[in-house]
DNA sequence: ACATAAAACGACACATCTGTCGATTTATCG
DNA sequence: CGATAAATCGACAGATGTGTCGTTTTATGT
């Protein structure tokens, strides 16, 4: 299907219930997220992989951004979830896209592609927690 | 992976080796479009369901196309095969975006939609054989 | 009626994504 | 050192997309 993965919502949705000076559990995380805990568990490893946060294991441990919100975007996100090949070359699924050979949408698809990648690199995960708190002020 | 199904891909290739005027086997039409023939067999079943393609069994039968190629868009075949939710309601994956609740690129995901849609729909399968061919001359 | 030719069908296999579970590792604290 | 607490790891299960194979159905021509 046409879009990003589960994964990356859930962990978007995740990572803005994250601080940087607060260790959380992914249990509580989870429930705060509405992300199932186990599986979230898989995602935060990958996000600490990418350093987006940090994990620390034992009594006091948690998990917690590794940098400031503001430094963090949507598209580090979609890249440290679904990895490098998170966007496809071809819109019609073709891992190799041989231009205007066989595809008839390859620059079509080049130019939607900036866009998209624009579009996640200038959103930053600070500007969905605040979205976020302005819907929850709304209620 | 943001992207459609290899099958539409597939899908694309095949239908621009069909005629109107003359039936074609599954075969002989999968190795022109370089298309794993079992597998093209399933996509056409789906594309004769859509009314897009005719096939008819027996000796003297095949598929051929059920319409002219300039009244059959990439959108058209893009539903035949990768069904009505072709296109995620959300960029990130969830089944049911809940606005701006949860999605922080709802609106720019909706225009995106749009706007893929709309290219979809404006390129016909006769457009796709016109480049295919005048790639061929080139040759 | 019969042999033949084509798509249609069902079962299976493999990869990836999603999701769960129990055991293991690592760190902290008493 | 030992108990505890947290992430980490590996195995498994289900759904879907991709792909193969053998059998069945349907239509044609002799």
């Amino acid at each position: 299907m046409l879009c990003l993965s589960q994964g990356v919502g859930y962990a978007v949705r995740a990572l803005a219930c994250l601080k940087v000076d607060r260790f959380a559990f992914v249990a509580d995380i989870a429930e705060q997220a509405h992300v199932p805990p186990a599986y979230l568990a898989k995602i935060f490893k990958k996000l600490s992989d990418a350093g987006i946060i940090e994990s620390r294991r034992g009594p006091g441990g948690g998990n917690r951004l590794a940098m400031s919100s503001e430094e963090i975007t949507l598209l580090d996100i979609a890249k440290a979830v679904d990895g490098p090949d998170w966007i496809g070359e071809c819109l019609f699924g073709a891992r190799k896209c041989e231009g205007p050979d066989l595809c008839p949408s390859h620059v079509f698809w080049e130019i939607e592609c900036k866009r998209i990648t624009r579009h996640l690199k200038a959103t930053t995960l600070a500007e969905i927690i605040r979205m976020k708190t302005q819907n929850e002020l709304v209620r």
